[in-house]
DNA sequence: AGGCAAGATGACACCGGTTTCCAAAACAGG
DNA sequence: CCTGTTTTGGAAACCGGTGTCATCTTGCCT
């Protein structure tokens, strides 16, 4: 009994040395070449080889040295995500799915969260880019939209996939939400319950996902007949703030509208402060619609009725494009999105 | 022109390719080995020698190739995020507050969320360590109490910084808030209101940041010369759904708490729910105190008197120490919470 | 059978650092 | 001036894989 190869409880003077794959190549009798051919499954090597040498390294619980591979291949197999965005909880949602993609493979998921405004933006992802040369990046928005970005990305020859809103990307590079239909959803809902003045509250101008979502809310108030009023159109920069300004300024006009959209969770949820602090009863005197979903939707009062899109599946898609591209499930580039219904909409008062 | 290769309009004819340490040896007419001691900063060499070989570096714009170090050195540049934590804020804060600490320098941050309940959680991470060669790690509560993890970590010769509440390691693998103290001074400013019917919910059995918290209520009551009332206390498992149905619970108990103490945000907003369906007015007629600061706690209405950790210097300090053990930044194992105080809480009605 | 294309395998250099070992140079003491 | 010790630099091996190219089998065609 020369070797004994418990990995747990070392115990004895045995180092518990990894093997390596000189030590496959020369059990299993064939060159260190061909054992790589194994490893990245290459497709020109013999049935019986492969199986010969397949045995081996099962038996040995050989795992291939992933820095070794990184220096040769000038590849590390890192993925990065790349992020300039407040919402923790899409931001994880995010990492979620990405693991949920990578989990059991090689691959292991580096975060890089910057400054949209830095001057050295640029600068320091080329350097991050390159110090860890990763294999692809995912970037998220509101820094997806940054064209030059994604230009350095595809310089440093750094596979790149894109989340956003369409017509950011060609259909291999980008995963994207309908926001547009599903906020037309939501306006149609509201009209249906027979609303008809109905406020907005704009994203932050230069932002695609803000530009799509006023897009939706036009047209669903065009669909319904329904002609838009400049006194309750107004804009927020997606933080609780701006949405509590936002519906100072929308509950002062008169008449008062009956209903608001908020393009996001966290400026509705100022908006329901703003109406509180008027005593106005949401969703009685009030409704709102909300966007995204987040913690908060469900846990404020009342809950709010918002539209979800799913960030996780949206995710994995984006993960398994940057390490699979070929793959059939690499096909999907748009994801749909639906309305949660919460207590927070009402039909108006009569 | 049998190979051209140009990746992407590099303008000019250089090539770009980046200079390695032969080119740095070569041009400042010494060793590889003697540059590579100028990049570890060996003590015992020549000042003349080091002052020459950092111009040439300087000029050339030399970056060691991470990969290459790491495969020489069996260990690479990077600091692995292990938790288990359904607080997106929180596990934001922390990416944040290790990222502060290692910008500008070759780490970066790779991050593992695991199930704390999965029979394959050592053989993941052991594997994902020896895989990845992680340089450090950095474990977040509640896995951050998993002591078996952490001896796993240190069998692989991996550094290891626990985030938790004290008493979970020695001084230089832990940095920890002082939660207990933080409660009572909590507990302190609702007596000092006038509150006498104080009730409080527990977090899951099991964690010692919940256990912190209980000790920390306790202690408080007992300042106050009050004597705890078990029909008062009950428990949850720091989501916002168990901290609705203590809510149930405490506010079925006659007489009825006049303030309650929760052992999360999250927890305190499911209250808030339920005081809000029976119509009871907070603070009025409620008092409530969350814990943990999380977006959500300004969000809500009334906005919630909470405790607050430092999270990000938490973080920033956890990766200080695994970076940089030796340095006197790497000292500091406590970190103060203080009382944020907001609407939630009134002096009881008369 | 001979010729040739295609397929399977191996030898060896290489990725870009670190480390070992040893020689040369510098310095001290006798 | 010689010997012994310390500082400094170089050659070569090594970390553990991958690329290129040559070689050796095969199978197929005429």
């Amino acid at each position: 009994m020369p070797k004994e190869s418990k990995p747990d409880v070392p115990a004895a003077g045995v180092p518990t040395a990894k093997p390596t794959i000189n030590d496959v190549a020369r059990i299993s009798g064939v060159s260190k070449k061909t054992v790589s051919r194994v490893i990245n499954k290459s497709p020109l090597l013999g049935q019986a080889t492969r199986e010969k040498v397949e045995a081996v390294i099962a038996e040995l619980g050989f795992v291939p040295n992933l820095q070794a591979r990184a220096l040769a291949l000038r590849r590390n197999f890192l993925i990065g995500l790349i992020h300039d965005n407040p919402n923790a909880q899409m931001v994880l949602g995010v990492q979620e799915g990405i693991l949920q993609t990578i989990r059991d493979t090689e691959f292991a998921l580096v975060v890089r969260p910057v400054d949209r405004h830095s001057p050295r933006l640029l600068d320091d992802i080329r350097h991050f880019i390159e110090q860890q040369r990763l294999y692809g990046v995912l970037l998220l928005p509101p820094i997806s939209e940054n064209d030059e970005l994604a230009a350095l990305c595809r310089e440093l020859g750094c596979t790149l996939v894109r989340m956003g809103s369409a017509e950011l990307d060609d259909e291999a590079h980008l995963v994207a939400s309908n926001d547009r239909q599903a906020v037309r959803e939501a306006v149609a809902w509201l009209t249906g319950l027979g609303h008809k003045r109905i406020g907005f509250i704009a994203g932050p101008t230069g932002f695609r996902s803000a530009y799509e979502r006023e897009q939706g809310f036009a047209e669903g108030l065009a669909e319904a007949g329904l002609t838009p009023d400049p006194a309750l159109a107004t804009r927020g920069d997606y933080k609780f703030e701006s949405g509590y300004e936002a519906g100072q300024r929308l509950l002062d006009a008169l008449p008062r509208p009956t209903a608001v959209f908020s393009s996001n969770d966290e400026m509705a949820a100022g908006l329901l402060h703003a109406a509180r602090e008027r005593g106005i009863d949401v969703p009685a005197q009030l409704s709102i619609i909300g966007f995204d979903d987040t913690a908060i939707a469900a846990h404020i009062w009342p809950p709010l009725t918002t539209v979800r899109w799913p960030i996780v599946p949206m995710a994995a898609a984006a993960a398994h494009k940057l390490i699979e591209p070929s793959d059939a499930l690499s096909r999907q580039a748009l994801f749909l999105s639906d309305l949660v219904r919460r207590a927070s909409v009402a039909p108006p008062e009569a």
